[in-house]
DNA sequence: CAGGATCCAATTTGATACTG
DNA sequence: CAGTATCAAATTGGATCCTG
């Protein structure tokens, strides 16, 4: 089973060549689910930047907010409780006055650093290309 | 330069101190924007399936649409744009009738291919964490 | 300090009908 | 076949005000 592939089974005789994904499917047992839910939560507008942000040292709220130029309080908050119900990110609350929180990656979200930052030195590497490409498209449109 | 960094000048004396990404940044000259931009459209919710289903061979414009269940023609036509813009697919046009398209991915749209399906492994492999985490998150807020 | 609650604007996606 | 056009629904993000 391959991306995309919801598990459907075949009931109708198929005569499209089945070559399409031979030998070049690297995800068999994928489960296109899997791959689009952590995918739209890597590729929102706020997730990725508060993993890498915590990669170097845990944080508390404010200093996250000051971390990421632009972020609301809002965003900063749902986009947190998200990453810790998936297991991303730890809470830890501190019993003080004022409230200290910190944030801190756990294991499992360290491990989505280094394909994640993959993906985001691929997308520096290319950018430059795509751009060019880009200005040639909506040149030709016009 | 960091992931997130706007490059805004600091302007004001400031106590936090500079070490979150010391030693761990991995995206130096790593430009926010690019990364966001990439990842957003990896991110959406057809681009990165019809890449890889164009990973293996070449197809026309209906036999993606089959490939990809769930696909209406306006989203496929559109994501299908899209990447063209950004130079990760070709669009040929074979003068018949009835016409035939065909769409392949171009050389740059196949380096894309390898961190973006370490990332799909990724949410494949830890996808069960991910579920089990969220499990326990919500009953622990029943 | 670290949010929760509301309300609103923008963006994305989908259903449907039509066409060279 | 391979789209385009239009409209409606859903999702997402942001501004603002309030609180333990």
């Amino acid at each position: 089973m391959c991306l995309g592939d919801r598990g459907d089974t075949m009931t109708t005789a198929d005569t499209t060549p089945r070559s399409v994904y031979e030998g070049t499917c690297q995800t068999h047992e994928a489960d296109g689910a899997a791959i689009r839910d952590v995918l739209n939560r890597v590729g929102d507008k706020w997730s990725l930047l508060v993993i890498v942000t915590l990669a170097g040292t845990r944080l508390r709220f404010s200093e996250l907010q000051r971390h990421i130029p632009g972020v609301s309080q809002r965003m900063l908050t749902l986009t947190l409780r998200q990453l810790e119900r998936d297991g991303l990110v730890t809470r830890t609350i501190h019993a003080e006055v004022p409230p200290r929180v910190e944030y801190d990656l756990t294991v499992v979200g360290r491990t989505l650093l280094e394909p994640s930052m993959a993906l985001a030195n691929w997308a520096v590497e290319h950018y430059p290309e795509i751009q060019d490409s880009r200005a040639a498209f909506d040149r030709s449109r016009a």
